[in-house]
DNA sequence: ACTGAATTGATATTATTTTAACAAAAGTTC
DNA sequence: GAACTTTTGTTAAAATAATATCAATTCAGT
């Protein structure tokens, strides 16, 4: 996959909603559909979808619109959803297990191999399918199935360390829910930090503002 | 709050960020902080974090940068934390339990009412200090206590009907987490539609990239 | 009080992102 | 199969956002 220039970060944070959307319509049995109905159905313009799209190089075909299933092949390549990757959990507290139970991994491309705490009460158990190990077996496991990411649902203050040991270990990516914003980009190893409170605290923004 | 002109919808989300990153100054004893200082320790600009700031007002001082109490009042004026919201949520199944259970409301500005669900086995229990009561009180409790917001974890399919039904009856807000992307700005409703995926998805991507 | 260093707020510049415009290509209809 | 419509991909323009610059102001040290 070769691009003429870096496809800029507002591009790529667009890409998971429109494959969003292209498999909603799949599932409502469209098999078509143009920039233009798409961007109605998003509440975007036509040109910018297009553009969107062009910077992957065109997959549409004009006079006609661009093809669902195409689409969503060439949309999920491109986000790596096709890759087989594979994701641990580390915490299993409250955070960790509601996601476990809720959360559908395999949707954004990962298998969720097991997780992992240091609570011994929690070893041997399952939730959501996905069973929980101690803590000590962890970077045995890390080197015996090189998993991709790992999900970090541990208290906050052990968040550096731990996101340190790990990607000393091996580990690719973290999708952080601890509350500590982690930058290890420097190293390779790109983060999703997760602050559910920034979106609420948007909203509480957005509420007082109608007021005005 | 008057503003000259309208305040960019990128500003804005970078509010949340600002001041959780000053509410950690102050709990860290940090009386004053300079708008280098900060960039450094966010991973922006000086420059973006003044003319964020001057959006708003200037609230620093020459020479002197700015100080971190005030800081943390202005941004939380302006994000309307301290205007004392409220909200309840709708659906007590998983996710609605999970957020209960684990989520700190008033850190982002809103006192949770209480929680409703159709099943009523859930009637009467409560999750996090919050007690759940039948769907079939809503309407009425909405009309005594005037809630700001709601957040929705129901199931999907149910979402675009209630979400109406709610604003109909008075609700200023939506944190939806259904899935389904609702857009009630039309009728001045704001809406934050909480996709996880989404953030799970981009990471996917972003590690495909970092093996190029 | 005076000098020098530090820092903001404002303005100017640059870069990025979004939108618009349109030729070229494909589909559709008669 | 010719005329017309639709729609893309691409290029150009406009709008927006981020960064750099700098005068004005304040602080700190002497």
């Amino acid at each position: 996959m070769e691009r003429k220039q870096e496809v800029s970060k507002a591009v790529i944070q667009r890409l998971p909603r429109y494959y969003r959307n292209i498999c909603e319509l799949k599932a409502e049995g469209v098999q078509r559909i143009s920039s233009r109905a798409l961007a109605e159905r998003m509440g975007l313009t036509a040109s910018q979808i297009r553009q969107d799209f062009n910077c992957f190089g065109g997959f549409g075909q004009q006079g006609y619109g661009y093809n669902i299933d195409k689409l969503m092949e060439e949309l999920g390549a491109i986000l790596g959803l096709r890759a087989g990757r594979t994701a641990i959990l580390i915490g299993a507290g409250n955070l960790g297990r509601a996601l476990l139970n809720n959360f559908d991994f395999s949707a954004s491309g990962f298998k969720l191999l097991c997780a992992f705490d240091a609570n011994p009460e929690l070893k041997g158990k399952a939730f959501g399918g996905c069973s929980v190990r101690s803590s000590d077996d962890l970077p045995s496991f890390i080197a015996a199935h090189q998993p991709d990411v790992a999900v970090l649902t541990i208290p906050r203050k052990n968040a550096p360390d731990i996101a340190r040991e790990l990607v000393d270990q091996g580990i690719r990516g973290l999708w952080n829910f601890t509350g500590e914003d982690l930058h290890l980009g420097g190293l390779g190893v790109p983060v999703e930090n997760v602050h559910l409170s920034d979106s609420l605290m948007t909203l509480c923004h957005l509420v007082s503002a109608t007021e005005e």
